[in-house]
This record gives structure tokens, sequence and C-alpha cells, in this order.
DNA sequence: CGAGACCCCTGGCTGC
DNA sequence: TGCAGCCAGGGGTCTC
């Protein structure tokens, strides 16, 4: 579900809720992806909140003197945070709502996540980036050492294509399958185009629209188009800015060539649905083959 | 190393 | 109304 700007909109209201906050108390009802740590509440409970923060697609909150919860919400995850005096009057876990930690104000935060492809695990403080699920991770798009220079470096050799090679979280940490499509047609780059024939001038033209769009989808509050919603339970409104995503057939936006054309494309690449305009984003450089 | 298949799981939608 | 089949914002693991 979440990609970058959607954890990133939830990061931002999971700080403004946490900050200071000291957990009293967490419930486990099920596990996710992997087991929740049976030693959530002997770890965790008493522990404050010393800072919430975001690596890719993970959300990380890191307790004083404890561990460091470490999220991350797959594709049907979201956070349920219910402030103190709402959850006073009473309070019900909601169905698939997996992990619930209580706060001493009593306010509650809710991991609610259907498909249970999501993770919530422990990690030993001032050791988190030793994790194997962090160790690997990529640049974070939005940090200052992503620029033109890197992602160069980081597409040679890759002949695999565009698309899967920005998916993978080694390469770039926080793309997904929407804002991909909506990155590589925004390029103008076909994603099938073997990952090393890309020319200078459009890994720059990459490396300039990724952030971009992740910064312009953060500000409408992230894409929504079954359930997402952030920790504060609104949906974003990105969705209405998708130029190609799930739009096969229809026009694309920027092309003269529809009827005719055919309109926006999808196709399958590694089993996920990625869409395109066949008219602007042409398949080969001359650099392929 | 890379690429692809398969798996985890629930729910919504479509077509019969 | 029921049901089968397909699809979904992610990613780990295994095989070749």
């Amino acid at each position: 579900m979440p990609e970058l700007p959607e954890v990133e909109t939830i990061l931002l209201g999971l700080r403004a809720a946490l900050r200071d906050r000291r957990i009293i108390s967490s419930e486990t009802r099920a596990d996710l992806r992997w087991p929740v740590p049976d030693d959530l509440s002997i770890r965790a409970d008493g522990k404050r909140v010393r800072e919430v923060t975001r690596l890719g697609k993970y959300l990380l909150v890191g307790l004083v003197r404890g561990p460091t919860l470490l999220i991350h919400l797959g594709m049907s995850g979201r956070i349920r945070i219910t402030p103190g005096a709402e959850a006073r009057a009473g309070y019900t876990p909601l169905r698939h709502e997996h992990v619930t930690l209580t706060f001493d104000d009593s306010s509650r935060v809710g991991l609610v996540d259907p498909r249970r492809f999501g993770c919530f695990l422990l990690l030993d403080g001032g050791r988190e980036l030793a994790h194997p699920l962090l160790r690997d991770l990529g640049t974070d798009p939005l940090e200052s050492g992503f620029d033109a220079a890197h992602l160069v470096a980081q597409l040679r050799g890759k002949r695999g294509p565009i698309k899967i090679t920005l998916l993978d979280q080694r390469v770039v940490a926080g793309l997904g399958n929407i804002y991909v499509s909506e990155i590589l047609y925004r390029a103008r780059i076909h994603p099938e185009r073997v990952s090393a024939s890309l020319t200078v001038e459009e890994v720059t033209r990459l490396a300039e629209i990724i952030p971009a769009v992740l910064r312009e989808a953060i500000e409408a509050g992230g894409s929504t188009l079954r359930d997402y919603v952030d920790a504060q339970g609104r949906p974003g409104a990105f969705q209405h800015l998708h130029k190609v995503y799930a739009r096969e057939g229809q026009p694309c936006p920027e092309c003269p060539g529809y009827p005719a054309c055919g309109g926006i494309r999808r196709i399958v690449q590694a089993g996920r649905s990625g869409f395109f305009c066949p008219r602007l984003q042409p398949p080969l450089s001359l650099l392929d083959a």
C-alpha cells in the first residue's frame, strides 16, 4: 500500500502524536510477516519515545535507553492514532489491529494490517542500521546524497529493465509501483529500457524528477487508491494527479496522439502492472542491445 | 551476481 | 445471491 510519500505522511502524524510520550503497555493479537516479538512488553513498556524517523518505507520509533520499534506497512498496513481523551472513553481494537500500544496520556497507537504483509520488530538501540532489513537499503531520494551522480553509479552495469531496478529498495529506498510509473512517465522513459542504457541526460532527469514527484505527493497527503489513510484517518489526494497509473486505455494528458495511439498502455513486469504512454515514452534507445 | 517463480494474507470487484 | 477467479500500493526466499 504505502510508498515513501504515504509513509512520510504517516511519519509526520506519528511523530507529533508520540512526542515525549511513554509507553505504558503493549498488546499483540496476531503475527505479521514475522512474529511480533513476544518480549515486546518486557522491552518496551515504561520506555519513553526518543524520536520517530523513516528509512525508505520503514518507520523507526526509537525508545530512550531501549529498543527501536521497526514498522513496515506492507501492502495494506496503516497506523491508527487515538487521542487520550477519546481512548479514555473506551477503546476497541479494529478488525486486523494486530498490535496496540498504550501511552502515558491514554492515547493509543494501533497497527492495522489486513493482509499482514507488514512487520513490527524490535531492533537494538544504536545498532539499527546493522539489521538485515535496513543494512542494504539504498539512498532515500529525499536525502541530500541523492543526485544525478549517485543515480548514475547505481544504474551502472544493471541489465534489468529500469522500472524493476527503480523498485529495488537497494537501489533507491522508498519507491513503489505507483510512483515508479508516474516518475518514468514524467521523465519520458519507457519502463522496459535497460537500466544501464539510460543516457546521463536521462538519468539526470530521473534524479530530479524522483524527489520532485515524491515531494508533490507528500504535499498532497499521498495517494489513496482504495484504503490508504494517514495516521489521523485522512485519505490522500495525489491519486487525482496520477497521469498514467491505473489509467489503461485512457488518453495521456500530455500526448497529442490520442485516440490513434490507443491511450495509456499497461504492461506486466516481474508480475506487477506498469503504465506508460507509448508515444511519449519510446521503447528503445540506440544504446540498448 | 541477476532474473523469475512462488509465497505470505485478506478483501474488493467482475463475470458467470 | 453465490461463487470462482483475478487483482491489489511489498518484499523475502528459493531456484536456476
